[in-house]
DNA sequence: GCACTACGCTACATTATCTGTAGCACGACG
DNA sequence: CGTCGTGCTACAGATAATGTAGCGTAGTGC
């Protein structure tokens, strides 16, 4: 479990664009899934589990880690996680991805 | 490997929100990036793998596979993958992506 | 103090997924 | 025919995710 995120290089970044890193980052498993389920208010860890179709504490950790140290994503005081000012920038990006997943559906079949 | 993709139910969409298949199924490794490299204009299977940092093509041809049978690219007739009207409404979505990460690595440090 | 609960977080064996290299079948060009 | 470029696949090795269990800490009620 390496720890590179945020410090100037994410697994990805060769090509220099900063793009890449975050889609890189974003790209990794339940990494969207939880940006999206904080999107509302904070969550505690066993929370955050269980609105994630209990995905395992492992990989969760490891994500609400390198959200962390990237920035989007921070611990509050008395416990659980939240979005920060960043992290919440972010989110706004992805809200349109509601709709379109609407839309989606309704063309891809089902 | 599983052929369940956009066919009723991506991993992920236990919860039935289309937005969770949506999530899981570009919250995987490539996907995001593979779309964002075709966003201009169509790529070779190898072109594409060259834009993609020599992704193995294992991979590649896996997302190359979801995506397509998501409804978001598509194998021209003389060859080359594109997006498709579908895939080039999601990328929209993305595009203030771009913006945001240049805004994001002058906050997180470098 | 003590049990009880919930928190963030970790260990570890199993399983799924990705990497990297090689190579296939097909077609176009010379 | 030989060579090149397609899309696509095989397979061994490396890496990351799953699922279950449990740690240390902190707050509660007694």
């Amino acid at each position: 479990m390496a720890k590179q995120a945020a410090s100037g290089k994410v697994r990805g970044s060769r090509t220099g664009r900063p793009v890449m890193a975050l889609l890189d980052l974003l790209g990794r498993r339940w990494a969207l899934r939880i940006l999206w389920e904080l999107r509302g208010e904070p969550l505690t860890s066993r929370g955050l589990r269980t609105a994630c179709d209990e995905a395992s504490p492992t990989v969760l950790q490891a994500r609400l880690t390198e959200l962390r140290e990237a920035g989007f994503v921070e611990l509050g005081d008395g416990g659980g996680y939240g979005l920060t000012a960043l992290g919440r920038e972010l989110c706004e990006t992805f809200m349109p991805l509601h709709r379109f997943a609407e839309r989606w559906r309704s063309k891809s079949g089902a």
